[in-house]
DNA sequence: TCTGGGGTCCTAGGACCC
DNA sequence: TCTGGGGTCCTAGGACCC
């Protein structure tokens, strides 16, 4: 048996731990540069706020029911996630954690337990540690906890604990899920499965095995097992290296100078270089892009970007700067309104894979490499003591092209000076 | 005025190898 | 009339996830 353990509405809950007066308001909390609704307590939920929706287009019905409208603080919400999952990992033989605000639980050897009851633990256990009200779904595969742990969700019955086990009780959940809803059906193939009368997860489990390999291919055949109750999905039990890192943002006003587009490619590029660090990797392969808006009806879009690979792999803050920047110069056009960029590193290796690999025709001699890893050791070793930012390269600045984050929160968890901002 | 960010996997097709 | 068989690697594009 797995479990599902997924947050309700993550980054409003987190914001409501902090703040017990929003418990009585519908609250939503805003992407990067205060953009789109991301995240909607069931009140906001409840006014028809779609997931989504430009906060501009909804800001009538927002100030209508006095919603509380935040921008995301993923310094808070990464902190919340890590106490969830620390809570779910005493829980339970082994975890994985999917995503920041869910994780999957073995309960292998449960058998002799009541699940339900243990279900309701989690739900406590987490809510009591953390504050964070949580669902969980208990099937024989990973698709059907999902599937689980959305009716745990939607129906109140369940009150948040659904266990589907016996035969019986799987059929039933997959003749209540349509196809959309099921884990790895997204848009395009519930279209295709719609034009055949697949409509329901059971229509899907029931469909002919060679069709669904066919034109679903071998995604789409795992779910079908997966649905019909052979796992397929193991536990995931260490994270894997990643394989790309991207850095980028929206503008909070419209850029046209090669110089602010520099200091935002630079601050990106860091940004990445830090990220890698941490991972522990090295990048082989850079890629830079710069955009104009695609809601601006007025002019052309344009898209700029340029992948170059690097002359021996690093994870130096200063080596990826200077080659993002030459990158930039080349898809740099002048007169253009752009409103965001972006730095991707990929071809990622790990550090101990090429300790000992020299580029045939680098630059530098190994004693300045190691001259640069020490920088970087150092610049990252204060940073983590006195918080990112605190030292920087010269060549990063957010001055004018910083995204809007008018309604942050405090950094409850993690700055001891946002800790008096906490209001009863 | 105003519209997010960061990932993964799979497939098909082309270039190339012996 | 007629031109093998079996691979790898890379990339672009499409689909999906949170």
């Amino acid at each position: 048996m797995f479990a599902l353990v997924d947050c309700n509405n993550f980054y409003a809950s987190c914001e409501r731990v902090f703040n017990p007066a929003l418990r009585l308001r519908p609250v939503v909390v805003l992407s990067n540069n205060d953009g789109c609704i991301i995240a909607r307590s069931e009140e906001a939920k409840a006014l028809g706020i779609q997931m989504g929706t430009p906060e501009f287009k909804c800001r009538p019905l927002l100030k209508q029911h006095k919603v509380a409208v935040f921008s995301s603080n993923f310094a808070l919400y990464g902190d919340m996630s890590t106490r969830v999952m620390m809570t779910l990992a005493a829980l339970a033989p082994e975890i994985e954690v999917y995503s920041i605000d869910e994780a999957f639980l073995d309960m292998t050897g449960f058998a002799r337990f009541d699940l339900t009851e243990y279900g309701r633990l989690i739900r406590r256990t987490v809510k009591q540690h953390t504050g964070i009200p949580v669902c969980v779904g208990m099937a024989p595969t990973k698709t059907l906890a999902k599937i689980a742990n959305r009716l745990a969700k939607k129906k109140p019955h369940y009150q948040g604990v659904c266990v589907l086990k016996s035969h019986a009780e799987i059929h039933a959940a997959l003749e209540h899920t349509r196809v959309e809803d099921i884990w790895g059906i997204g848009r395009q193939l519930s279209k295709l499965l719609q034009t055949k009368q697949i409509e329901s997860a059971a229509d899907l489990a029931a469909a002919p095995a060679a069709w669904v390999r066919k034109h679903l291919h071998i995604v789409g055949a795992r779910i079908q097992a997966e649905l019909q109750g052979r796992s397929c999905l193991p536990m995931e039990l260490v994270r894997p290296a990643k394989q790309s890192i991207c850095t980028s943002r929206s503008f909070g006003r419209n850029v046209t100078s090669l110089e602010e587009l520099q200091q935002a490619v630079a601050t990106f590029a860091a940004k990445c270089a830090v990220k890698l660090r941490r991972e522990n990797s090295l990048t082989s392969l850079l890629t830079v892009f710069i955009a104009t808006s695609p809601f601006d009806n007025s002019c052309e879009r344009y898209w700029g970007t340029r992948t170059a690979s690097l002359p021996s792999p690093t994870s130096d803050s200063i080596a990826i700067l200077r080659a993002a920047q030459t990158m930039l110069d080349s898809i740099f056009l002048a007169g253009k309104s752009y409103k965001k960029a972006g730095v991707l590193v990929s071809g990622i290796v790990p550090k101990e894979a090429c300790s000992t690999t020299l580029s045939l025709f680098a630059k530098e001699t190994p004693p300045a490499n190691e001259r640069d890893k020490k920088i970087m050791q150092v610049m990252d070793a204060i940073n983590n003591r006195y918080g990112s930012g605190a030292v920087r390269l010269a060549a990063e600045n957010s001055e004018s092209w910083k995204p809007h984050q008018e309604r942050l929160s405090a950094r409850y968890t993690t700055q001891w000076d946002n800790i008096i901002e906490v209001k009863v």
